[in-house]
DNA sequence: CTTATAAATCAGTAAATTTGATTGTTTAGA
DNA sequence: TCTAAACAATCAAATTTACTGATTTATAAG
């Protein structure tokens, strides 16, 4: 009979092409994984590699039964989490995706509110961009991915748990006016440094305050809000943050003022993706709530 | 690690509710289902089963698994089809269900052609009616199913392979009319005799026809077209039958007349049924063509 | 031609699965 | 209440399977 250790022997060499990798990575030796291949490949009565002592490559055929082999191996473990999540909320380690303008300001209250209401919860965090994010959730290499909608996550699920607007952040001068609100228009003005490509928060900076493209002073390529607001400091020029960001980039800096974007909100909103016959929905809603709770108290 | 062969103890556990009976269906000596079923359960750390020596029942967190468990069982095989399905088409063997209105006057045509074709094919037949049989490719316990459309299976794919029409038969007597087709309006006064409840066939007579419900003698419940004939050759109405029938269950008869109904057609088309990703698609659609061809030549 | 590399193979061993017999409960019937 | 039957759990022994480390064989590169 088939068995899953097989199979995912097979998902190890098709990753690595190279027996020895393969082993290493399955934690057993050259040689078991050489004879279990070879056992699989003589049950299925098909070759999954073309090899040589010195190549490895997939047959077409093989392509196939691995991908079937992948979504096996992915729903056997999805089981076992499915048992496990039922032991204590969380149990088992959640493998989560963060994308880079939420992490830095999610995760540092969500872990202490993690900790005191599951203290059994164990999160691995992935921080990538949003469009890596939603391939690593469909090919199950993670769990879930927390992002800012919107974002094309077609056939996935999406669970919102926070929405909130972008704030102007600019150097705090003598002249100024003591505004509460700025507009669009005001902004074209204002040299505005946003991220570098890739980064939704610039898309959806630009979406709400319906600017093209070129109005924006592309920060000379910050992947971080944390350095325009450096550049903001360094009087380069000024830029736009969201909410969540708010008290950890501004609020200690007497030389800088946040002023609120006057346009239609939420400005962006933030949810869950997962895929959707994903077995431990559960535990992401629960996940879900703590980081609403998380963000709410101020 | 998991291995679906544990799986698959739990899942015949499932069925019986009964040890012994459980491992039978295994293969496996009682004690080797109940350690190995104990060793899953440890694994998942939850309780799939409940029970003491007298009975076994399934818990809620346990069906939660059992669900799971089907399907990646019921995946691992079609894994194994699919390498064996590249081999030599067909080749292992296919679970077909077969409608009562087909199977008697498609599988007949059908062996010899796929016997000359694919002479290493092998087929399991199932003959249930359609709403059965929907049912059954659903839930994976047959690979794929014939039946007349329309009928709704939503979520399925469809593979039409064959159209055709009914005709109408009589008792040959004296004062007939020489007369080539027959229509509804005509058919009223003829004393109709059709299957009983639940064949499709009765229903799609019923559509072609726009006839209501209580138009038709139920024929006291016969349950095959046989029957159906058997009881115009004793004088006890007329029926109709689709074409596929028409030379085993007329043409040796020259006391049966039949008359082309003359209703826009085709009066029932006819198609595989399959899960839509199912893995052995081109075995599926190879079999259509040899259906196709059988019914083909006359 | 030599060398380094990598997969296959082999023999021995460890681990797992399975069997058949037995035990201990539970239920139903006397 | 007692007895018998049914059934899952358990145990020791046997078998099968999986793994390791060493060796062999084949390939590509120098």
């Amino acid at each position: 009979m088939l068995s899953l250790k097989q199979l995912s022997y097979a998902l190890a060499v098709e990753k690595t092409l190279h027996f020895k990798k393969a082993a290493d990575a399955c934690n057993i030796s050259q040689s078991a994984l050489s004879t279990g291949l070879n056992e699989l490949e003589k049950q299925l009565g098909i070759m999954i590699f073309e090899r040589n002592n010195k190549k490895v490559l997939v047959t077409p055929l093989g392509q196939e039964v691995l991908d079937l082999a992948r979504r096996l191996v992915l729903q056997a473990s999805e089981l076992e989490q499915l048992a496990a999540s039922h032991q204590a909320p969380l149990a088992y380690p959640l493998t989560l995706g963060v994308i880079p303008t939420i992490a830095p300001f999610l995760l540092p209250k969500l872990f202490p509110q993690l900790n005191q209401r599951y203290p059994e919860a164990k999160l691995n965090i992935v921080e990538e961009e949003s469009a890596q994010l939603v391939d690593l959730v469909r090919r199950g290499e993670i769990d879930a991915a927390i992002l800012a909608l919107p974002f094309p996550c077609d056939g996935l699920l999406t669970l919102e748990f926070w929405q909130e607007d972008f704030y102007w952040v600019a150097l705090r001068t003598e002249q100024q006016k003591r505004q509460k609100e700025i507009t669009s228009e005001q902004l074209v003005d204002e040299n505005l440094m946003l991220l570098k490509e890739g980064h939704c928060l610039k898309e959806h900076i630009l979406d709400v305050c319906k600017l093209p493209e070129q109005t924006a002073n592309h920060g000379f390529g910050a992947t971080s809000l944390n350095t325009l607001v450096q550049m903001v400091l360094g009087n380069l020029g000024t830029t736009l943050i969201p909410e969540m960001a708010l008290d950890q980039l501004t609020a200690q800096n007497k030389n800088l003022r946040t002023v609120h974007l006057a346009e239609p909100g939420p400005h962006r909103r933030v949810a869950f993706i997962i895929r959707p016959n994903y077995t431990r929905y559960d535990s992401i809603q629960l996940l879900a709530n703590v980081c609403k709770e998380a963000l709410g108290k101020r």
